[in-house]
DNA sequence: TACTTCACG
DNA sequence: GACGTACGTGAAGTAG
């Protein structure tokens, strides 16, 4: 704050003042100091609002030129180094404190204070350090915290603050609490020990003896030399013996004020807030009390109405709902304006079926601004009872309503316009219905993919639905699609509600989407999500809606054909499987399967099922009860394959087939997985078979068009590679860059056989451990996997970790880098949240723990063949080549190539995806081209 | 709707 | 030392 003259006159002479804030100690006062509470998404905030409270207050209160915030930063310190169980006994943060630690950082930064933590030193280093530097320069430096440990710093020119009891600490208060002065509190700290710390000192001496000691001889130096002079027998022994734990304990104890800070002190300059920062952070944490006390103060009050429009996310929270029908051009192009001017406007439209490929065009509604929005019937028909108020018109008649043609023309522009961004929540399900009235849309925003990025999969928030963020977000209860159009038998088509219901729930979709995008787009530099979402989901929306249309053409002969084949085949089984039990009963049931292989043949159960204790009748313990010479399991086991391919792959896909195209058309997940992978439903076509032979006979039902053929290009191992680069395992890395069978190496280090002539036992439990650590592994696991016991699993993973140690530093860096965070960061800064890794319950937690392990892997191999996909239609086209992409699956990309192009094609796309990414190993692409799916591999 | 099973990466 | 697990998905079927 700048002086007013009053202040300067009186005190013209003094040094400027530096406040350092043990920012540590007044997170979990402020975590304990309010009981739970959370913001509307879930998130808890109650340690962040009482930081916020405290930090107001101290802001307030100091009279001071110079202020920042000091964190710890991580567990591991130099001290861990030193002395690995330092701080070792203390708990884990509780689950609900640690998503709070990055909302803190947010509050300093909010108030424009300096925030500063560093890997590998504690908060107290970087105060001692910068109480050193500012000490130099003649400043008068104050230190907040109640920590006895930051009493050593004590001196002319430093002063403590405990502000828990509201008093400085000087060099009397340091007397009274170790019996020496300031100076010499690291000597009697290194003698008592802290067992809360775990620093040692030395047995049989507390603070009182130590500080007698010290006052005696000096210091701990001289005191250790003379030792020998010391009367009583133990304690000469003891400070004898234990001497080095002593000068450890001193070490661990005595804070470096050397260390090379990451700001300088020229940035702690007292600065005034950001207005719209500081209310955004009160805002989105729903800390209204605080912004009520700061407006008018700190940041400027918004007077009714107009004022609320400096604050785009304030007025998303406030706005109230203004909605128009429009029903004549006119209007909209009074709209249509209004969106030109506003430069972003919300797009939502309404269909009367739900499926993207088939849905008609009803209406659109568009948002301008938070609550005005309108909506734009275009298809509704006669009937609803409320619609002769709205349009005067007859209620047998459909309601007036602008003709699609018209409608159309007088958006084109808007939708094309490259300086006008068109928001939608999963806009690709619009892109698809707009398209088929001959609308493109370009640029986009998707606040649904929004959501995502930002959130992710966090605690509850399983869904990034329209309905629930409003209600996360604003606390606004939307209305239910159901409520307008009923639901199950009863439902009805949009087409056919009235228009004033159709207008209050389409143009509520529109507007809050709008208001979601006001809130989540400037989340995408405040959370370090920006890559992420501009160059790898954003990108993702149009190439997914343009891979979806594109279809994958299914021979409808073929699956029919296979179907009575496997009709055959279940008939068959099904008769010999009774005629083994003695009776009939419904072999797809697992309870009578139970009953008729446990209780009636009296055989051996292998597990219980989790859930309800029901024996299992799995796969593995049916291959068990076969491989024990059981016929009747066997046969069961072939039952259930043919019944999978058949209910699940020919039959179902058969009703896939789009009648139009011929086509089949699965919509494509971007925002359901924790890992950033694609998901495809409706059909699932990313778990097509291929494992078995009669299952990758369904493949050759997917063919190319006349003419073309199909391309299958997969990359080769991506995620051990990926493994080898993020765990940086350099025996791993040289095997992949020599290029030969990756689980032949690994077998030849674990085992100590040549990669020629490897057993192939050998291999396979080689292979079963790569995939294991990609799943972080566990000998439970592996052991279930290659059926061994248990204790020879682990001994194999010893003996890989013993070959490629820095595997096991990767998994404990994860693991602590998602106990910190709550979540782990891909390669490229993708967030995958790690819901239950504080989870008292052991099982959960190492869920957790494996999820987080695998995790950067799976996602990172996620990011890369987003980044390939992205990059190959600009590819194709700068080479003059008309192949479509078609298909992802995971690590495999499948397009259809015009038959002349195949080569070319082939080359081209294993460039790319070989290029997608530049590791420390290199990618390899495998490509295969074929009139099928079956034969492209 | 919950649970089990099984198809894929 | 107990806890009781390999990671990530979606769909079909049974049972309640």
């Amino acid at each position: 704050m700048p002086d007013t003259p009053e202040d300067v006159s009186d005190d013209v002479t003094r040094p400027d003042r530096l406040f350092l804030v043990d920012g540590s100690g007044y997170i979990f006062r402020a975590y304990h100091s309010l009981p739970p509470m959370t913001r509307p998404d879930g998130t808890p905030v109650n340690a962040v609002l009482g930081f916020t409270n405290m930090l107001m207050k101290l802001l307030a209160d100091m009279d001071a030129e110079h202020v920042a915030v000091i964190f710890d930063k991580g567990r591991r310190t130099f001290r861990t180094d030193l002395h690995p169980d330092y701080k070792g006994h203390r708990p884990e943060a509780p689950e609900d404190l640690v998503p709070q630690f990055p909302l803190i950082r947010d509050a300093v930064r909010a108030f424009n204070v300096a925030c500063v933590e560093l890997e590998g030193f504690e908060a107290d280093d970087l105060i001692a350090t910068y109480a050193r530097q500012a000490r130099d320069r003649g400043l008068a430096v104050t230190v907040v915290s109640s920590d006895k440990d930051l009493m050593q710093l004590v001196r002319d020119g430093v002063a403590l603050f405990d502000p828990m009891k509201n008093r400085p600490i000087g060099p009397d208060e340091v007397h009274e609490k170790f019996g020496v002065g300031p100076d010499h509190v690291v000597d009697v700290q290194a003698l008592a020990g802290d067992s809360s710390d775990n620093v040692p000192g030395v047995p049989g001496i507390g603070v009182k003896t130590a500080a007698q000691l010290i006052t005696e001889y000096g210091d701990l130096e001289t005191l250790l030399d003379r030792a020998g002079e010391i009367k009583q027998p133990k304690r000469r022994q003891n400070l004898t013996e234990y001497a080095d734990q002593a000068r450890l304990s001193r070490d661990l104890v005595r804070l470096r004020d050397d260390v090379d800070v990451p700001e300088p002190l020229s940035g702690f300059d007292v600065r005034p807030p950001e207005p719209e920062a500081l209310r955004a952070f009160l805002v989105e944490n729903g800390f209204k009390s605080v912004l009520a006390r700061v407006e008018g103060d700190l940041i400027p009050k918004p007077e009714d109405g107009s004022a609320a429009a400096a604050d785009p996310v304030a007025e998303a929270v406030q706005a109230e709902a203004d909605y128009a029908l429009v029903q004549d051009v006119e209007t909209l192009r009074r709209w249509v304006a209004a969106a030109h001017e506003a430069g972003v406007v919300a797009v939502d439209t309404e269909t009367d079926a739900l499926s993207a490929m088939r849905g008609g065009l009803v209406g659109i509604s568009l948002a301008v601004a938070p609550g005005q929005a309108c909506y734009i019937p275009l298809a509704h028909v006669a009937g609803g009872t409320g619609q002769l108020a709205l349009d005067g018109g007859d209620p047998a008649e459909a309601p007036r309503q602008i003709p699609l043609a018209d409608c159309v023309a007088e958006l084109k522009d808007l939708l094309l316009n490259p300086g006008v961004l068109k928001v939608g929540h999963n806009i690709k399900y619009d892109l698809h219905v707009l398209a088929r009235v001959g609308l493109e849309v370009s640029p986009i925003d998707d606040t649904m993919v929004l959501s995502y990025v930002l959130d992710g999969t966090r605690l509850g928030q399983g869904t990034h639905g329209l309905d629930d963020l409003a209600k996360r977000h604003f606390d606004h209860a939307m209305i239910a699609f159901k409520d307008v159009c009923g639901s199950g038998k009863s439902q009805i088509t949009f087409d056919t509600v009235t228009l004033k219901a159709a207008l209050d729930y389409a143009a509520e979709d529109a507007d809050y989407t709008l208001r979601l995008h006001r809130l989540f787009k400037p989340r995408l530099v405040e959370d370090r999500m920006v890559a992420v979402y501009e160059t790898l989901d954003r990108p993702m929306v149009p190439l997914l809606t343009a891979m979806e249309r594109a279809g994958i053409r299914v021979d409808p002969a073929v699956l029919k054909d296979l179907s009575k084949t496997f009709a055959a085949r279940i008939g068959d089984l099904e008769d010999e499987i009774h005629r083994m039990a003695g009776h009939a009963f419904n072999i797809g049931s697992p309870k009578q399967l139970g009953e008729v292989l446990f209780d009636e043949m009296g055989l051996q159960a292998g597990r219980k099922s989790s859930k309800t204790g029901a024996k299992s009748t799995g796969a593995d313990v049916l291959e068990d009860l076969a491989a024990q010479g059981h016929d009747l399991p066997a046969r069961v086991l072939d039952w259930r394959q043919f019944s999978k391919l058949k209910s699940t792959y020919t039959d179902a896909l058969v009703e896939d087939i789009n009648p139009d195209t011929g086509r089949v058309h699965t919509t494509f997940g971007l925002t359901g997985t924790s890992t950033g992978r694609l998901s495809s439903n409706d059909p699932n076509l990313q778990n097509i078979p291929i494992r078995t032979e009669e299952g990758r006979r369904i493949r050759e039902a997917f063919v190319a068009e006349p003419g073309h053929v199909l391309l299958s290009a997969d990359y080769s191992q991506i995620e051990l590679r990926l493994v080898a680069h993020v765990a940086g395992i350099k025996a791993l890395k040289e095997a992949f860059d020599k290029g030969a069978d990756i689980h032949a190496i690994t077998a030849s280090r674990m085992f100590g056989q040549p990669v020629e002539g490897m057993d192939p036992m050998l291999r396979r439990r080689a292979k079963a451990i790569n995939f294991g650590i990609i799943y972080g592994i566990s000998a439970f696991g592996l052991a279930r996997q290659l059926s061994i016991p248990r204790g020879e699993a682990q001994a194999f993973i010893d003996a890989y970790f013993k070959e490629f140690p820095e595997i096991l530093d990767y998994m404990e860096a994860t693991k602590a880098e998602a106990r910190q965070h709550g979540f782990v960061r891909t390669l490229f800064g993708r967030k995958c949240w790690t819901p239950g890794i504080t989870d008292k319950n052991p099982t959960a937690k190492g869920l957790a723990e494996r999820a987080a392990i695998n995790a950067p892997i799976q996602g990172g191999a996620a990011d890369i063949i987003k980044r390939a996909m992205i990059r190959v239609p600009g590819a194709l086209t700068e080479a003059g080549l008309g192949a479509r992409l078609l298909l992802q699956v995971h690590d495999e990309l499948i397009f259809e190539v015009p038959e002349a192009e195949a080569d070319d094609t082939a080359a081209l796309v294993r460039r790319v995806m070989e290029g997608a990414a530049t590791l420390s190993v290199p990618l390899v692409v495998d490509t295969g081209v074929a009139a099928t799916w079956a034969g492209a591999h």
